[in-house]
DNA sequence: AATCCGCTTGCGGGAACCCGCAAGTTTTTT
DNA sequence: AAAAAACTTGCGGGTTCCCGCAAGCGGATT
């Protein structure tokens, strides 16, 4: 059996091939990486199936290097490694994990028998582990209820982006009041109140601020969803050709 | 010479541990605290001058570490070791060293030889070194012209917490007409433009989300504009009686 | 079948937002 | 000291945002 780790900070990378020799005796070979680019070339030049990846990295985050490594390989099993307990990161690996595989979400502060754990549950076993810390997000904003749903969740988005009511009601084939409505539920569950102390405030900014430091959504998110937007505001715009 | 270490992760602790050694030999001993606020006792304590701090802790982070500490004692020279170039850091950092004394900015990736000379240039010859890819920051957005001055940022972070204007206006102390105007160059600093591919956006939500990705803020700094903000609304709440 | 519940949609209105215009004030330049 | 540039402030108006109200639609319950 091969592992692949693709880390981009050296001393993480090293403690993990070492507690990989230590919970995998099964291992033959560990390769490294330190980005998410060689990351994918190592995994497709090697045959790789088993992988523990970082997803903060600077040359391509590792949300991004799995879909394309999952593309190719779908069998391909790949703990997730995070400095964070992010929602957003979270939300991107579980859509695009295929069915037949399997994934970890570990945080970086995991204790060694944890990760060791977790490193046979995931690459051996096939079992999907998701860090109880993270898993927390997932149901339970500090605001109101729940977690967002999909509709909410891409209305959250473009909302981030900038767009104004009628644009998103528009791109989400919504009417415009239907689009108000799922503000108005999105804001509830952000927690965001009308006002604050008796003082008045703009729910719209408001909501995103509850988003971002909730990590419902960070940087990479934001980036990502500016040019998907960007990407089909120009094929609706050929379309009307 | 003593040296207290601030870091919450013990590899990146050891490693710099390791590095001080090499690099100042008239270093008798280096001290490691785990969080801000066993950093700032250890250095209340042990009557430290020199300390190497990580920016991003869970218990406190740097940037509210130092402040104590350059309150009790402002001639200690700090070398921040952070992750990531991010301008809310650095802004948060230097509004708040006491001009006796000396401060640099490395980033985790720099080289050992980087480290090793920002270690003697601030610790020993308390010359202020900052990175040069944070400096960058500094002064180019990609948007329009410059940086934002304080009073710019100070209406970017009322902005964030969803403010309005009304109430930005009051807290600062201007018409709401100055405060508009001031809205405005700030969307023309932060690249807002009132449409994109020739649709109309929120430019207030926009603003946001261009400081964002920007790292003009994150979400350390909201939170602290958060407290802060909520401290004005009770003196005010006070004050009124 | 009748009822209930949730979701969608249109209408209307009050508040907030953004900006152009113009007059007054402060700061900088010449 | 005079002129120019920059900033502040009020007013007015067009647009957007947020929400209450009510009508329609579809699935689930009794």
């Amino acid at each position: 059996m091969r592992v692949l780790v693709v880390e981009d900070d050296q001393f993480h990378a090293s403690y993990l091939q070492d507690v990989i020799a230590e919970a995998l005796p099964e291992v033959t070979e560990t390769i490294h990486a330190s980005d998410g680019f060689t990351g994918q070339e190592e995994a497709r030049a090697g045959a790789i199936d088993a992988i523990v990846m970082d997803l903060q990295m600077d040359r391509r985050n590792g949300v991004e290097a799995a879909r394309t490594i999952w593309a190719e390989r779908p069998g391909t099993r790949i703990l997730f490694w995070s400095n964070y307990a992010d929602e957003a990161y979270l939300r991107g690996v579980s859509a695009i994990v295929p069915p037949a595989s399997a994934y970890g979400y570990v945080l970086k502060t995991a204790t060694r028998a944890r990760l060791k754990l977790a490193l046979r549950t995931v690459l051996v076993e096939g079992q999907i582990v998701v860090d109880r810390e993270v898993h927390r997000l997932q149901r339970k904003g500090p605001g109101a209820s729940g977690a967002l749903n999909e509709s909410e969740y891409a209305v959250l988005l473009d909302l981030a982006l900038g767009l104004q009511d009628r644009q998103i009601a528009e791109r989400r084939g919504m009417s415009l009041r239907t689009l108000q409505n799922r503000l108005g539920s999105l804001y509830e569950k952000l927690g965001v109140e009308d006002s604050h102390e008796g003082r008045p405030l703009n729910k719209r900014v408001k909501a995103l601020e509850r988003a971002v430091v909730m990590r419902t959504v960070n940087v990479e998110t934001l980036e990502a969803a500016q040019r998907e937007y960007d990407a089909w505001v120009t094929t609706c715009a050929d379309a009307k050709r």
